[in-house]
DNA sequence: GGTGTTCCTTGATATATATTAAGAATTGAC
DNA sequence: GTCAATTCTTAATATATATCAAGGAACACC
């Protein structure tokens, strides 16, 4: 198993930072691990730190009252999650469940913001992680508001194939198929119908969890402007 | 006219700043004045700073390719728009456009990031004023995927009234409707005809853009859960 | 005080998607 | 390998809301 030390220094949020600082961090984190279905808080709790995923997949999510749920995002290995409460209110604005078993740090509060106070390049860093979110959301309010749901999966497809970097177009969804619909906006059954069609179309090829992209400008045209356009 | 300096010291974003900090905020801002329906901003355009409302209202929005318009909020006196920009990628995520004449104060990123590096307590307060954003972007998430359009308006009513601290239920809209269904998410015939209807349930009074809260209860309950519950 | 302009409302129709229900396919457990 | 439990798909129906279309009210400018 990795030292604590080097995980830390491969977070994206840590980047550039000093060893001094480095080490000052690692002084503060506690581990913790969580099974799958496990939850990390719930919306409305106390706030009094934020976590770092080191191994797993965890969700972010809101409920209705009517027990409907939307997953916010999906947060994977060396991604942040719970800031909000640390910097403003102290409450969580969504809840946070484990998608599988996942290994965690911790970083309280009260230190976590002492060291900040210390060190300006770790509060740019910090500033800069909330603006990258803010942007996120801005997109996502934006595919829910203005995009129909083949759009949505579109330029869902089209993002995950880019993070993902495959040389071939091929995706491995790393979440089941209702939760992606709930990522999306959108009910099990109305996914599965959007994507048989797109798979009709000749757009992507489905199998299981794996999806292969066959023609990425007919998606991406799908994502821009709710219609396939043929030149 | 106000000083400069009497501004600055107002703003939220820069409460509890040493004398010789806001002195240094002082002079690198830059005065704006924006004529009704003018733009600050497109969407795309790269960011080299961002701004604070100091009289006026400002409309940050999204849109589609189609000409559909997403206003993403309302920016009104002595709020900061167009942060983003500065922290993370150069670019603005979302256009930025007056709804009223307005005058601006524009704080250029370079120096304003010197700024921030020397001053701790700056960073913490720009920290908060961005997860406060954040968290309210969740709530507009939450609505947008959870609630339908009763909800949503009933949600925002209830806001505005909290908001504007009257004692009296009387709210009074400062945007016109055809922005306010935007923001809903909806259209402007969806927004009226469920406006009668909530007048009609006797929930509230609609005169012009003058609203009066005639059962408070009922609508934090459409708000909440879609329907209104009688005990 | 009229006249154009913007803003808002109302009605009829169309449509995307949720809901309900049931069955098929995978997966996991024993 | 078989059985139970998830997970996914397909189909029929219901519903909220968008769209299309037109008319009415308030406002502003001359």
């Amino acid at each position: 198993m990795k030292k604590t030390s080097d995980i830390i220094s491969g977070i994206p949020s840590f980047n550039g930072l000093s060893e001094s600082q480095l080490e000052k961090i690692e002084r503060l984190v506690v581990n913790r691990t969580v099974q799958k279905g496990g939850f990390i808080f719930f919306q409305g709790d106390e706030g009094d730190g934020f976590y770092i995923v080191i191994s797993g997949l965890v969700k972010i999510f809101k409920s209705s009252t009517e027990g409907k749920e939307h997953i916010m995002r999906i947060v994977g290995p060396g991604e942040p999650f719970g800031q909000v409460a640390v910097y403003a209110g102290r409450t969580f604005p969504a809840g946070a469940r484990a998608i599988a078993e996942s290994h965690l740090l911790f970083l309280p509060r009260v230190k976590f913001v002492e060291v900040i106070t210390q060190n300006p390049s770790l509060a740019l860093n910090m500033l800069s992680v909330l603006s990258m979110r803010l942007r996120e959301f801005a997109v996502h309010v934006e595919n829910l508001a203005l995009k129909e749901v083949p759009g949505r999966l579109a330029a869902y497809l089209v993002h995950l194939v880019d993070e993902q970097k495959n040389l071939k177009n091929d995706i491995s969804l790393n979440i089941a198929k209702v939760q992606l619909s709930s990522l999306l906006g959108t009910t099990p059954e109305t996914l599965s119908r959007i994507l048989s069609q797109m798979a009709e179309r000749g757009l992507i090829e489905v199998k299981r969890r794996n999806i292969k992209i066959l023609d990425r400008t007919g998606l991406e045209s799908l994502a821009e402007h709710g219609k396939i356009l043929s030149e």
